[in-house]
RNA sequence: GACCUCUUAGCUCAGCUGGUUAGAGCAUCUCACUUUUAAUGAGAGGGUCCUGGGUUCGAGUCCCAGAGGGGUCACCA
């Protein structure tokens, strides 16, 4: 691993602190009395302060410089005078520690006095100054100018995700949307906890993946030799909760699908799943829409919030159309009796394409997920889903051939999918039944048949109405995010690879000579791993031909030399 | 999985129809400077032009293959 000059220098910096008697990793635990913001807010000129954080960026003028310190809530100016941070004779602090040998990013305390500058900028007047952390690497400069137009900003978004405790250090509002994320799940909690339903935890490694369809992630169970797999849903197991008595729960469920990626999909996710017993799915389109304002309201201390330059209004109530409805409106195709061929020709006809895999409910989805979903820009509960597509939803009270189901869309997107649950056994079974042979159709993402769900279902489930809201995709809305990797933390990425350097220990362990392994490295084959494979005379013929052309004054390398490397 | 596109200094990016020693700003280093704020002034160092082939007198530039990224589509929430 090649260090580069920026690095060199730095490390020379930290050994020369050491030098000083100044340890640049202390192990004391340093209190501030303020933090950046809350400084700026209750700001007097000739307040005693103790602040810590990131140095951002120096100006040095002589025996006079100024600083940026950035921590957890923002940044606030330093001001560093030789003769106030040095009184005595001893200026090492100021000319060499402070002026030399820190760096932008380095973690520093200080503890000095409030003023203002002549120019207005609330300030502290440093008068000790202690390293706490020397970073090694530079930070990206990141720059702001007088009219908020950014220079070189930190933007390629495979350093951002790879490397996010860079972006969130140099790219102001990176935090925001994170603390948004975290003020989403604290308010979804307050509101639930205070209706007295329960936080649960069920399993992620489940033997069966139900509760939704979708491909699984597969892992293998050594001490029981079965395959295991990472849940897709939850749902089943929240039911089953239901059955055993608790009236209300809830679990922010970490999901996995083996299936792609792109802006609004991760392999993981979270969906908060809620089920509450003796309620329909009218109660919760209203439980929906008044959480939802009330989650705005604690992120935009408002219940309007603007995406994608739309004003988006989360107060209730929200639009109610069929699905009936809305493809009626949409695409001019009534589905209410249709059959299954009647609504192939019908997708035909509207454009989208077909193969006979797709059952009914795939046929309609396809219609409502093509032709009206992108529609839906405000909040809008699409109910009442055809029972083909719903196998764990009861049926439409007033018509079987729909169930009580809606899904929320904004912004033209799915944010949260509800039902009033399925608790009859029998029909419970007949679902599942029906999902096994589309699966042998060949629609791989039919649901698999789980006997002790149903068995739980056979003890009893009370009339219950159950939601899950994609919390990535709610935060998206209501941080004015158009991709999910802006939500996640630390986002699926494809692993990095790392130059790991020659490793000329490694060859000669394989018996290669000393003589030799240089020029190995010089020929590309530079770690043990990069020999796998080859074939002895190949290798042979190679490392020869790197000898003559590079005039090496060594002898030429004999068939049974190379192979006894490669058997080694 | 398909298609389009990108990869040049630590960072952000120029680099024309192929042509001397590959450039800029910031960052880094040296010097000056006691109220600056994209501080300023003077100077210096820093490059496997993603990798491997090919075409050519000559390749950062053209062609082929590969790696990685981004985007669009398909699947999905």
């Amino acid at each position: 691993m090649q260090r580069t000059e920026q690095e060199r220098i730095r490390r020379e910096s930290l050994a020369a602190l050491r030098a000083l008697g100044i340890e640049p990793y202390p192990a004391a635990e340093f209190n501030v009395t303020h933090r950046s913001k809350r400084l700026a807010s209750e700001f007097k000129d000739g307040m005693a302060v103790i602040l810590a954080g990131r140095i951002m960026s120096r100006r040095i003028m002589g025996k006079a410089s100024f600083a940026e310190i950035q921590d957890s809530e923002g940044t606030f100016q330093l001001y560093l005078n030789r003769d106030e941070l040095c009184p005595g004779e001893d200026k090492a602090m100021y000319n060499t520690v402070f002026k030399k040998l820190l760096d932008r990013g380095d973690f520093i305390g200080i503890s000095g006095e409030t003023f203002t500058t002549q120019t207005g900028e609330q300030s502290v007047m440093v008068k000790e100054l202690t390293v706490l952390s020397k970073s090694l690497k530079p930070l990206p400069a990141v720059k702001v100018d007088e009219d908020g137009k950014v220079h070189d900003a930190f933007a390629d978004p495979e350093l951002r995700y790879r490397m996010r405790y860079v972006d969130l250090v140099v790219n102001p509002g990176v935090k925001d949307t994170f603390e948004a994320r975290s003020k989403v799940m604290q308010t979804i909690r307050q509101s639930f906890d205070g209706a007295g339903w329960l936080e649960v935890d069920t399993p992620v490694l489940q033997a069966i993946p139900g509760g939704a369809a979708a491909r699984p992630f597969v892992t293998h169970h050594n001490a029981l030799d079965i395959p295991l797999y990472l849940r897709i849903a939850n749902e089943l197991y929240l039911k089953r909760l239901i059955v055993g008595g608790f009236e209300g729960v809830y679990e922010f469920s970490r999901n996995f699908r083996n299936e792609g990626m792109d802006r609004t999909h991760n392999p993981e996710f979270t969906v908060m799943e809620l089920y509450v017993a003796y309620k329909d799915y009218h109660w919760m389109m209203e439980t929906t829409e008044n959480l939802l304002s009330d989650i705005c309201q604690a992120v935009h201390g408002d219940t309007k919030a603007t995406l994608n330059g739309t004003e988006i209004d989360f107060a209730p109530p929200y639009r109610r159309v069929t699905m009936r409805d809305a493809i009626l409106e949409h695409t001019g195709v009534d589905i209410d009796g249709k059959s299954e061929e009647e609504l192939r020709a019908a997708c035909e006809q509207v454009g989208i394409e077909t193969d006979d895999s797709m059952g009914k409910g795939k046929l309609i989805d396809e219609l409502f997920g093509e032709k009206c979903e992108h529609h839906y820009v405000q909040p809008t509960f699409i109910m009442d889903y055809p029972v083909e597509m719903s196998p764990l939803t009861k049926v439409h009270r007033d018509n079987p051939a729909y169930t009580e189901r809606f899904e929320l869309m904004i912004n033209g997107t799915e944010v949260a999918n509800a039902y009033s649950e399925l608790n009859d056994p029998d029909d419970q079974r007949q679902r599942f039944e029906d999902q096994l042979t589309l699966s042998e159709r060949g629609d791989d993402e039919a649901m698999f048949i789980d006997q002790d769900f149903l068995r739980a279902l056979e003890y009893g489930m009370p009339p219950t109405s159950g939601i899950g809201i994609g919390i990535d995709r709610l935060v998206m809305m209501l941080t004015d995010q158009t991709s999910i990797q802006e939500v996640l933390l630390f986002p699926q990425m494809r692993p990095e690879v790392f130059d790991q350097g020659p490793d000329e220990k490694g060859l000669q362990a394989l018996g290669i000579p000393e003589a030799w392994t240089p020029h190995l490295v010089g020929a590309g084959f530079d770690r043990p791993e990069a020999l796998d494979g080859l074939s002895p005379g190949g290798l042979r013929e190679k490392l020869n031909g790197y000898r003559k052309k590079n005039k090496l004054d060594i002898p030429a390398l004999t068939l049974e030399e190379v192979e006894s490397w490669l058997s080694a």
